[in-house]
Parts: C-alpha cells; sequence; structure tokens
DNA sequence: TTGATAGGCAAGCCTGTACTTGCCTATACT
DNA sequence: AGTATAGGCAAGTACAGGCTTGCCTATCAA
C-alpha cells in the first residue's frame, strides 16, 4: 500500500465513521467493522470495499493492526492527528 | 461553489500551504498569495488553480473574504478545525 | 482431508477533482 | 474614453481514488 497522509485518511466519511467506531469499541476484526457499519449507519459496502478503508487508515497510522490465527484486530491510533495541530491553532468546542 | 467540508478541503498540499501562508501573513489579495506560492514553494500553478482552491477553502469555511475595491482579501479562520477535535482526541505534541 | 471462516490480491469501471485555456466583468487611473 | 489591474466563469482534459468482481491463501474444526 502507498504511504498516505492523515488528510486523504481523513477525506472520507466511511473511513471517518470507522475510525468513530474503533474509538468506541476497539479492536475489531474486518467482519465485525462490516456488519456494524452496516446495521448502525446503513452503509452496504463489500468487505473489500471496507478492507481497503482499512488499509489507508492503516498506512497513515490512524489504525494498528494485531493478528492472532484468522483474525486481525483493528486499534484506533490519533497519534498522526497531532500533525493537525501542530500546524494550525485548533480547539475543541464548548458542549 | 458547492459546500466542502473541512476534510475535503485539508486533503491538498497546495490548499494546506495556502493556509499555512495566511496564518503567517493574513488578509493577502490573490495575487499576492500567487507569487509567495511561486517564490516560496516553487509552486507554479496558474491564477485560476489558486482562485479555485481559495474556493474550497472559502466554502469550507477556512478562508473568509472581504472585498475592498479591485481587491479581495483573504483571511485564515481555524474554527472549523474544531470539528476534527470535537470528533477525536487530538493534541499538539510536545516541540 | 474436507469444509467453513477470516482475510488478501489484482484488474476494471466510473466518478470526482485538480488544472489549464479562453474569454468576460469590475474597479481604478490618466 | 481608453487602458491597466484584480478577479470571475465555464468548458475541457487527465488522473486519482472508491468500489466491485473474481479468485487466491491461511487458519481452525469435524
Amino acid at each position: 500500500m502507498v504511504m498516505v497522509d492523515v488528510f486523504r485518511a481523513l477525506d472520507d466519511e466511511t473511513r471517518r465513521t470507522i475510525l468513530d467506531e474503533l474509538s468506541s469499541h476497539d479492536g475489531q476484526t474486518l467482519f465485525e467493522i462490516c456488519s456494524i457499519l452496516a446495521m448502525r449507519h446503513n452503509l452496504s459496502l463489500t468487505r473489500q470495499a471496507i478492507s481497503q478503508h482499512l488499509g489507508v487508515l492503516e498506512s497513515a497510522g490512524l489504525v494498528a493492526t494485531e493478528r492472532r490465527g484468522r483474525s486481525k484486530f483493528h486499534h484506533f491510533n490519533p497519534a498522526p492527528l497531532a500533525e493537525i495541530a501542530d500546524r494550525w491553532p485548533i480547539q475543541k468546542r464548548i458542549q
């Protein structure tokens, strides 16, 4: 997979939704992510499409993977987002 | 111009460079931005290309404009970046 | 060893978008 | 009025990226 920067990785709503899901339920497999996107987000994408999205996120460093047996678990890593905060002023909105 | 979200607007190195320039020298005109990109960043783009980039940034709310006479001044507005910080944990790296 | 489960690879299609080219409008100056 | 300056509009091109389809590999269980 070609290296991808954090900006490109974030420029897709499906990938952003995947990050949302991983940040609330860490360590999911590809099939788990597929069914959650289908169930909770009405996203009817093929497994391959999701897999490619995960590949982009991983190549940007936003997702780390760990393989055990047949399964591959995906973890959200927010560290690369620092590139944005390093570059421009960014602030959380008050709730 | 079609509405553009902050993620799409940031997914282009030229646009990110424009934000850098505006954040250090605010209130520049299109021609000023053109020459700075050419001089300081070796970017040989046409005026129209830069103008379209500014349009994308403006439609994402990252650039605000103010017209006086023939000139149009561009200002960096980091507020929309909050959408990123609201969604995921993001932290400035220690220098 | 056979079948089921979890995932990977690669080619092709199709849309979106970055960029150029050519022409047009508006303001300012002499 | 005529000309230069600052910017806008719109069509065309070319390429990147999202998605699908089809097939392949690896692990586990009966």
